[in-house]
DNA sequence: CTCTTAACGAGAAAGTATTCTCATAAAATT
DNA sequence: AATTTTATGAGAATACTTTCTCGTTAAGAG
């Protein structure tokens, strides 16, 4: 059976607290503040088995590596800021769902798409 | 200066041909055609010289390592097969950029953005 | 509280993509 | 055609990200 280790709820509650998905760099960082000696490791480790359970998705940005997010979110898209590198979840409504099931010129039938925003975030504009 | 070589010729027309936006792996297949005992170090090195010129674009897709595109084909996104996985490149209209210049609910000023497309191609679609 | 065993930490190892090295080949110049 | 110098090919080397190993720790059951 799975074990419910202290490390696992940090891991956990790194990604509850993100405003956007997190690499594992990012999500040792954070989980490292309540859970000191937290290894690289177990992090990839719990990321991985959260992903097989469900509770976690993997995303992809153009150019970077994995990033991971708690599932359950719906459907929504990214935001990247240019200045800060930080990636924020969006909830704006998707100007992309119009071409769910479309087929476009040439024929290619649309079945999904992954859209990213690149920008400033808040707090980059203001500084 | 630059030499013309008939490696870097052939690895122009490899792109020239192209579809899509194609890894230096299949640039490496497509100018062998013509230019058999051509290697990959060849190709990364014209690559990243056309890149600098301004000859050719490195186009990232999620979750995937780098392709490459001629420069010059104005704002345009991608369209990847989940059967023969190829990657092709989209001339419609841009759905997003309605969003161009737009600051989002919470602050997020959008500058540019990247959409791939998912589904299936013609080719796959018949077969 | 004790026992069993899954999970952990740290570093080694593996898998990829990209760059570097250097002897050889071939553009461009004369 | 001879000379100079950049580009090439093949494999080694790098840079990263992710996974594995294995001795140790601690969760959960009894």
């Amino acid at each position: 059976m799975k074990r419910q280790t202290s490390q696992r709820r940090a891991i956990l509650q790194a990604l509850e607290c993100a405003p956007g998905p997190l690499t594992p760099q990012e999500v040792l960082a954070s989980a490292s503040q309540t859970q000191a000696s937290l290894g690289l490791a177990t992090v990839y480790r719990n990321l991985s088995s959260l992903e097989e359970e469900g509770d976690v998705v993997a995303v992809h940005l153009p150019g970077e590596s994995a990033r991971f997010e708690l599932a359950g979110r719906g459907h929504h898209h990214h935001f990247r800021c240019e200045s800060c590198e930080g990636v924020f979840e969006l909830d704006a409504t998707c100007p992309v769902a119009v071409l769910e099931g479309v087929t476009l010129p040439g024929g290619f039938r649309v079945k999904d798409h992954e859209l990213t925003l690149y920008g400033l975030c808040p707090v980059c504009q203001a500084a």
